[in-house]
DNA sequence: CAATAAATTAGCATATAGGAAATATTTCCC
DNA sequence: GGGAAATATTTCCTATATGCTAATTTATTG
């Protein structure tokens, strides 16, 4: 009896715009000394494991140049950077340097007709993973309608109880505390508790 | 006394961004040509939309010259081509329409100095997510050397006993079973068991 | 404040990228 | 197959990035 969309919590998740139409300023140089000094390393240093002399690492640094290609590779290669990464925007990411903690029984609540779902970590927006515990109510008919299927990979551990996890395409499989599954979220895929009592799961759904 | 690098397992997974100390051939002119072509673009016409010389673009996609980053930032704005996409690998992803179930205490050890990990769904490459179970050793010195740190999104949920979560910026958190933490593993972090047996905690990393 | 390290700048030599025009190649039509 | 037009490549010159050495300025540290 799993179910609609409602068991997908958010997953509005980011992916801003997706039109990169603006003028990048792209502060390279910025960039790359960010990188450097969170290495703790000097130019000197930062020249050897390169190949490029100090003082075009400082000018490329300060935007004096504009690198060649071949540069950006030594230095990636040297400083151990990824070269996509260097030149992605300023990545509307969950805000850095944040953490957020959410206490036993204080995530909010989102209650479906099969799930009994609480979302964790709610007030970091635009992160990477969507994290929820939930508890799957017993004996839940074993007929479901539709699966439930969506974008992205999802991860779930069993903490309490005993369930079948049904997915497309396999057999299901009985799965008891501690045991985990990992899976693409776009195959169909539901819960069952076994268990006299309810089962308790952590989800984890990453786009 | 978190420590060093090992506290990370692997991380190399995807991307093999872990290290990529090999000199990517990396086709730059090879890929550029054949995003020029599939936009039907003569070297004249994608001349005067990047504002690059015909003989310039003609060089670079040979391979002849390596173009300036400005020359890049020019192509991408001209063709309306993503940077970071521009150099990205072949974007591999998890094999769709899989799933692997991991067993309580069936995960693969990774043991270090400080914690005893256990990782799961090993057995899938290219996973946007790393889950691992760790056993945090009780009475962890508290006073730890350097934060663990790398890029991404952590996840963590404490299964069992307590503990102290450290991470820079903040104060400690004590946590105890059930509670769960999400913040941005640029930040430094560490963990330190604070009841006499071990604390159990789920860490799911993504990048 | 002194002493040291690190970063920036300067000057010059060389290698190489960028642009304009010439040359070569391909395409296409008869 | 033979042009003619379109497209791509090469040539040549200029502009600029890179390397080197050393001097100068700017942090760091004690």
């Amino acid at each position: 009896m799993p179910v609609e969309q409602p068991d997908m919590p958010e997953l509005k998740i980011e992916s801003g715009s997706g039109l990169q139409t603006n003028v990048e300023p792209l502060q390279l140089g910025k960039r790359l000394r960010e990188i450097r000094q969170s290495l703790s390393l000097t130019l000197e240093e930062a020249s050897q494991r390169t190949g490029l002399a100090r003082s075009t690492l400082s000018k490329i640094e300060n935007e004096q140049i504009s690198p060649t290609f071949t540069a950006v590779q030594k230095l990636a290669n040297g400083l151990q950077i990824d070269i996509p990464q260097l030149f992605a925007k300023p990545r509307s990411t969950m805000a850095s340097g944040r953490r957020v903690l959410t206490q036993a029984g204080e995530g909010t609540p989102h209650p479906t007709s099969t799930y009994e779902h609480e979302l964790l970590s709610t007030e970091l927006a635009r992160k990477k993973m969507v994290p929820f515990k939930t508890r799957v109510r017993a004996r839940s008919f074993d007929d479901f309608g539709d699966w439930v299927r969506h974008e992205g990979e999802e991860f779930l551990l069993v903490l309490e109880g005993e369930l079948a996890l049904y997915t497309e395409f396999y057999e299901p499989v009985v799965m008891v505390a501690g045991d985990s599954m990992y899976y693409d979220a776009n195959m169909g895929h539901a819960l069952v508790s076994l268990s006299e009592q309810d089962a308790l799961v952590l989800w984890i759904v990453a786009r």
